[in-house]
DNA sequence: CGCCGCATTAATGCATTCATTATTGTGCAC
DNA sequence: GTGCACAATAATGAATGCATTAATGCGGCG
């Protein structure tokens, strides 16, 4: 019954074994970052449930580290808990999906305008400028895998340019929010030639140091991703994202 | 050193003793609710600290639930945890309200414009405007507290009248973080007479279906609000609001 | 044959215990 | 008197124990 073997159980002896170089971390930290990435990588997908118990045999560790973590991906919108059912991932629906680009259109519209207004360094631009060089290959090879990396690459280090710590944060987990739907309709969706452009343009009007302009297009630019995301996901159907 | 006598130990007797009508809600979410009470009404203030030891104690609960409390305070932004120190009320700088200010303004600007999009019942219009009368009638009578409590209605009604739930919570925490700062701003800064207008205007604008200029009028109320309060903070100097 | 009530089981919420480790305080060397 | 080594202390992170209670399954009744 007892979850781990009792070699394992006296970490004790030495502070950092050769074999095992990094256990900085808490095993509550361990525990959040492990289980949030069963789901966005979908083995937990949406409605899967695990209980404290199955989750700790799991991750060779007692429930109390589990429960916080549960605790932790629950207040970030990523999984609900139910009293004798243990956590459950949410489902995404299309509805979720418009609100969170709504969400996200008014914050990244936010971070493209202080940013043009604040005006970047050479190297700033470079950040921003690499990602979509690395969608116009990604498009090239048709990896759209690719794509969706350098693109989420893209926007995170918009918002990051801003500054704005609570911004970044709150863009960060709404990318996790929609991780998944944004993964099923990749390949689904039509090939995203004008996003690139859309980029491009917002780049431009940042490096020009039009705030108004840097916003206004990147907020048509999410309007209108976001739109084809929930119509496309309207017209599957899917509640089980 | 045990927290809790016997008597009170067990509450198996009697499902619901007439002398305790509620007691629905778990431990963990009763800690939370009550640290975060104590934060939001100044008597923990900025920078304060308390063990979990010690918040157990004055809870009369175990640690377990406290640490629970603390994790979800945590992320929300209103405390730090420390690992010898238990945890800390995070102070608000100015910048730090620059930062909220800014996304707020791109929030609530996109609550308007969706609001004003879809367009409101007689009730919601109600829902929104007896705020601002409340504003005003708190103004005649000089009772700022009144005028603060009624401004936060004012903008959570805003907020929820988007349906958008994301960005009901995302408000709410934000203002949950402004909190402290925005009472100690009260008493210091010019009576806020234009804001009642400011709001009339918006709510107008909503009425009459104008979306751009809801979302418009709105910015810029926030943008001038937030301006003032970050310029009054760095006046003050302060650091541990 | 289906439904209700009760015993059984299992999962949880919380308390408690335990080991680890940062922090504090003390005494000694300089 | 000052600073450091080291012991004592305290706080935490995690494991475990325990009581409560929802879920499940079963037997009897309709």
């Amino acid at each position: 019954m007892s979850q781990i073997s009792k070699a394992e159980r006296s970490p004790s002896l030495r502070p950092d074994a050769p074999g095992k170089p990094a256990d900085r971390s808490s095993q509550a930290d361990q525990a959040y970052v492990q289980l949030k990435q069963l789901i966005l990588d979908g083995t937990l997908p949406a409605g899967a449930q695990m209980l404290e118990l199955e989750a700790a045999a799991r991750l060779n560790m007692s429930r109390t580290p589990v429960r916080e973590a549960m605790v932790r991906l629950r207040q970030e919108g990523i999984v609900e808990i139910r009293p004798r059912h243990g956590m459950r991932v949410l489902p995404i629906s299309a509805d979720d999906m418009r609100d969170i680009y709504e969400i996200m259109t008014a914050l990244e519209g936010a971070a493209a305008e202080a940013v043009a207004q604040r005006g970047l360094s050479n190297r700033q631009i470079s950040a921003l400028q690499a990602p979509v060089r690395d969608m116009d290959k990604a498009l090239e090879q048709e990896d759209l895998q690719a794509w969706a990396a350098a693109d989420e690459r893209f926007h995170l280090t918009l918002v990051e340019l801003s500054g704005n710590q609570r911004l970044i944060q709150m863009v960060a987990q709404l990318w996790d929010q929609a991780h998944r739907a944004r993964l099923l309709t990749l390949r689904l969706r039509p090939t995203p030639t004008d996003s690139n452009r859309e980029h491009e343009a917002m780049v431009q009007a940042i490096i020009d140091g039009k705030p108004q302009e840097a916003r206004a297009i990147h907020e048509e630019h999410r309007r209108r991703a976001g739109k084809m995301l929930v119509e496309l996901l309207e017209r599957l159907g899917l509640t089980q994202i």
